[in-house]
DNA sequence: GGCTCGCGGATAAACGTTTAACCGCGCTGC
DNA sequence: GCAGCGCGGTTAAACGTTTATCCGCGAGCC
C-alpha cells in the first residue's frame, strides 16, 4: 500500500493540487463539475488526508489535552467522557494527560501546546502549569486554556465548576437540619481550591448554626476510597465520635463507611455520612449515599466548548461558569432524635 | 512571542540548521563543543521543537489511540490509566477513543492511523475496525494494533486479557463449591467475546457438576450498573428464584445487588452474588463483593508495551497474552446449608 | 609524501498539505 | 467596442523539521 496523497488525486483528475485542496477543503472555490471530478478521483485512488501535514501548514493540530490527576477516579472519568463527547463533535481529539498529581507532569502536558501537539488545554488542577503572568501582554499569549473543577487563580483563564462553598454549606445544613451537632469532616488535599472552598463552606454553615468547628473533628486526606478509609480510621482513633461525617467526595464517603463498618458502626443508625459528587455508584451503594450532585456532564461539556471557542478565537463572555449542584438525599443520613 | 525554530538557534549558534538538528536529536554526529554551543543557543532563544513538523518528516506521530466503549466504566478507566502510564514512559501520548459502543466511531478512530494522527491502536472491542483480511500481503500492511480484553478474531493482531472461560469456570465452581445449584447469570453484551467465553465457562462448570443450565436463569444485559439492575429485575420477574447469581462484571453485580435489595432479598443471606473484575469499589461495598480479579494494570501495561514494540518494528513473540486472574472471596457469597 | 579515511560540518531535498498571488477568459455595461 | 470584473483554475511558496549526500581537512599509513 503505497502512500497516496493529494498529488495522486490531482494526477488522476487531471487538475492541479491546489484545485484538489480547494475542492476538498474549500467548496465554492471551484466549480461543481471539477469538484465532482476531484471527489471521484479521490476515492478512486483511496485518499486519506495526512493530518500532520495539514496541521503543520495551518498550525492547528485539532487536538486538546485534558490534564487530570487521575483518569481512574469515578468522578474524573465522568468529566472526561463528557469532554470527549463534545470535543469530538466539534472536530477535536482529546489527549489524555494523567498526572497522578505530579506537578512536573502537569507542566509536561501543558508544554504540548508549545510543541504544537495540542491547540488547547483543559486543566483539572489547582496549579497553573506555566509561570503566572499578569501583564496584559503576557496574558495575551497564554495558550487557550480552561480550568475545570479547581481554580489556579490565574486571571484570564475561565473556570468552570460548581460553587464549592455553597455546596459544602448545603451539605452541612442538611446535616444540621437533621439535628446533628457533632459533625466531622474528611477533606481531600487541602492544597486544592475545591477542598478549601468546601472547608470554608462547612465552617460558614457551622457558624450560622452557632457552632464552632472542633479541629479534632476535621481530618485531611484525599479524594479516594483509601483516603476515606484512612480518614475515618484516624477520626475513630481520636476518640471524638461524631454523629455525622461530611466527606468531601463520594469516594471518601465510601471509604469512610467501610471503615465505620469495620469498627462496628452502622450507617446511618450510628453515624450519618454525606458525600459530594454523586458518582453513579452512589445510589447503588447500601446504604444509598446522600450527597451533593455535581453536574458532571455539564461541567465537561462546558469546559470543552469553552476551550473550542477560545481556540477558534472567540473570546469567552464570562470568566467563571458556576454550574448548579443539588443535594440528593438518600439513605446514608438520618434525623438525630 | 514570535515563533522560534531551529533556524533561529542555528543563527544564534552560528551553525547550519542541519547541525542543530543533529546536535539535538543525534548526539555523536557532532562534536561535543558545537553540541554545547547549540544547546546554550537553544535555550537562550527559548526553543521548543515543533513536533508536527518532526512528525511529518519522520512519519511518526508519537501518539496512540485507545478505542474503548466507555471511558467512564470503572474497569475501563483502570485499564486506560495503566495504558497511559506505560505509553508515556515510552514516549507516546494517548488519544482517547470513546466510542459509546458505536461501530462507526470505532472505525473513525481507527482511521486515525491512516491520517497519520496516531502510530498505533489499542482496541478494546470485539469488532475489527477495518475490513478483515487474511492474505499475508494484506496482513503486512495492517497498522500496528493490539487487542485488549476482547478478541476480534483477526489473525495477526496480538490479544491480551484473561482466560475468560476459565475465569467464569472458577467463579461458577466457587458457587458450586458452596453448595449452590440454582445459579443464575447476568451476562453483558453477548456479541462480545468476553461474554461468550464467560458463558461457555459457566456452562462448562455446570456440566462438570452434572447440572444443566436453565435458560430461564440466564439474562442478557450489559456491563453496567443499570444493566445489572435491569438484569436482576428481569430475573426476579421470571419467578425462578436462584440461590446465587453470577454477574459477568462487578458493575452488573452492584446493580444486581441493588435490585435484589429493593425486592427485599438479603445478600448473601438469601442469595449469593459474584462478579468479575475486582474494581476498586468491590472491597468497599457492603457486602464486600466476591469476584474474579482481573489484572487491570498488567493488562493495560501489556497492551501498551506490546503496541510500542509493534510500532517500533519489533514483531511480538506471542499472539495471545493470557494474564492470570484470581478468585477473591469476600462477603457476597456464602455456603448454602 | 601521497593516499585513504573518517570526522564534523554544510547544502539541499523532502515530508504533504494550504493558501496567497496570479492569470486567462468570457460576460456585462455603457 | 472596450474597460472592468469575477469565475475557476494554476503556480509556487511556505510550514519546521530530518536526513541523505557532499565536502574539506587533518591524521594515519606505508
Amino acid at each position: 500500500m503505497k502512500k497516496v496523497g493529494i498529488r495522486d488525486i490531482a494526477a488522476e483528475a487531471g487538475v492541479s493540487i491546489a484545485t484538489v485542496s480547494h475542492a476538498l477543503r474549500n467548496p465554492g472555490r471551484v466549480s461543481d463539475a471539477t469538484r465532482q471530478k476531484v471527489l471521484v478521483a479521490a476515492d478512486k485512488v483511496g485518499y486519506t488526508p495526512n493530518r500532520l501535514a495539514a496541521s503543520l501548514r495551518t498550525a492547528r493540530s485539532g487536538n486538546i489535552v485534558v490534564i487530570i490527576p487521575d483518569v481512574a477516579g469515578s468522578f474524573n472519568s465522568g468529566i472526561i467522557r463528557a469532554i470527549e463527547k463534545v470535543a469530538h463533535s466539534r472536530g477535536y481529539s482529546v489527549l489524555l494527560g494523567d498526572t497522578q498529581g505530579s506537578e512536573e507532569r502537569e507542566r509536561e502536558f501543558a508544554a504540548m501546546t508549545r510543541s504544537h501537539q495540542v491547540d488547547g488545554i483543559i486543566l483539572l488542577s489547582h496549579r497553573f502549569p506555566f509561570d503566572q503572568v499578569s501583564s496584559t501582554a503576557a496574558l495575551r499569549d497564554l495558550p487557550p486554556i480552561v480550568n475545570g473543577c479547581e481554580s489556579t487563580g490565574q486571571q484570564g483563564v475561565p473556570v468552570v465548576g460548581i460553587d464549592d462553598v455553597q455546596a459544602a454549606m448545603d451539605a452541612t445544613l442538611h446535616l444540621l437540619g437533621l439535628g446533628h451537632r457533632d459533625i466531622a469532616v474528611i477533606t481531600g488535599d487541602m492544597n486544592t481550591t475545591s477542598c478549601r472552598d468546601r472547608h470554608t463552606g462547612f465552617e460558614r454553615a457551622m457558624q450560622s448554626a452557632g457552632l464552632k468547628v472542633d479541629p479534632r473533628r476535621v481530618v485531611h486526606s484525599d479524594y479516594t476510597l483509601q483516603g476515606g478509609e484512612r480518614g475515618a480510621q484516624e477520626l475513630l482513633q481520636r476518640q471524638v465520635r461524631p454523629s455525622a461525617v461530611f466527606c468531601f467526595s463520594d469516594e471518601i464517603a465510601f471509604g469512610c463507611m467501610y471503615a465505620l463498618r469495620q469498627s462496628g458502626f452502622k450507617v446511618p443508625a450510628d453515624v450519618s455520612v454525606i458525600g459530594i459528587d454523586d458518582i453513579p455508584f452512589a445510589r447503588y451503594f447500601d446504604p444509598a449515599l446522600t450527597t451533593i450532585a455535581q453536574p458532571t456532564d455539564a461541567i465537561g461539556a462546558t469546559c470543552a466548548s469553552l476551550l473550542v471557542e477560545l481556540i477558534e478565537g472567540r473570546a469567552p463572555q464570562r470568566a467563571r461558569h458556576i454550574l448548579p449542584h443539588e443535594l440528593v438525599v438518600r439513605a446514608s443520613t438520618r434525623r438525630l432524635k
